[in-house]
DNA sequence: TACCCAAATTAGAATCGTTCTAAATTTTTT
DNA sequence: AAAAAATTTAGAACGATTCTAATTTGGGTA
């Protein structure tokens, strides 16, 4: 692992993760103030690739970094806010109906979060 | 509803889903030949907000729209293609975890489509 | 140590998907 | 028919990401 690998890897490990880009970008710099944006994306796809990291795609939202530990995701469908959640593991019934075929799942539950609620002028 | 907005609801029900906009774009332009880019993310963003059809966000994959009846995907990993598959129903226990703030989920499963598994030059 | 090679980083252009703005057109209301 | 509202168009602009080519770095090895 390179110095800047490590860094984005501890980085988004030890954060409460769900960084974008710009975020690692922006801690990033606090401690290399020369480097580049470049250098961010060509580390977390290496790092995601080597499946290190996970990547998390939501609708309207710029692509962010988690931890790999296995857990499921609450994002409030107005602001796109991401927080950990552990619902019952499906492994095994997805193994049971698709067999070997299965790699892994992705599951995530839309609500509204509270600040939402709270600044939401309509309902 | 509009004549577009009746026609790409009609071409995204009808597929098999899981159109890009693009793909919407050259469907709707054998009918409707003048019809611009802008009029189909126009029209779907606007049909999605209604909630007519659903969106679907993959890593590394342009989003894609589909019908609403409730099902889950199958996502291959290494080209993104979608297929439906139904796994049990999770709302119940869900709601049950989560009570009221609960809206809904997406579960998105993934695996190695036949495709790829026979093309893949490594495994 | 000095050299070589491979990998990583940089800079910045380029691309992709999408949104925006303003003008033109169509539809609806009055 | 006139006015108001909504839709479509054209094309610029934008944000996120990738790409290309040049430069730098970091090991190995002669």
């Amino acid at each position: 692992m390179t110095k800047y690998e490590e860094e984005i890897y501890h980085i988004i490990t030890t954060s409460t993760g769900h960084l974008t880009v710009e975020q690692i970008y922006a801690a990033l710099k606090k401690k290399y103030p020369k480097v580049v944006l470049a250098t961010v994306y060509n580390n977390v796809n290496k790092l995601w690739k080597a499946g290190l990291i996970r990547k998390i795609s939501v609708e309207n939202m710029p692509d962010r970094y988690d931890r790999v530990i296995k857990h499921d995701h609450l994002v409030c469908q107005r602001c796109g806010k991401l927080e950990d959640i552990s619902f019952h593991d499906l492994t095994a019934s997805l193994r049971e109906q698709m067999g070997e075929e299965f790699l892994f799942y992705d599951l995530k539950i839309f609500y509204i979060c509270q600040d939402c609620r709270n600044s939401g002028l309509a309902g």
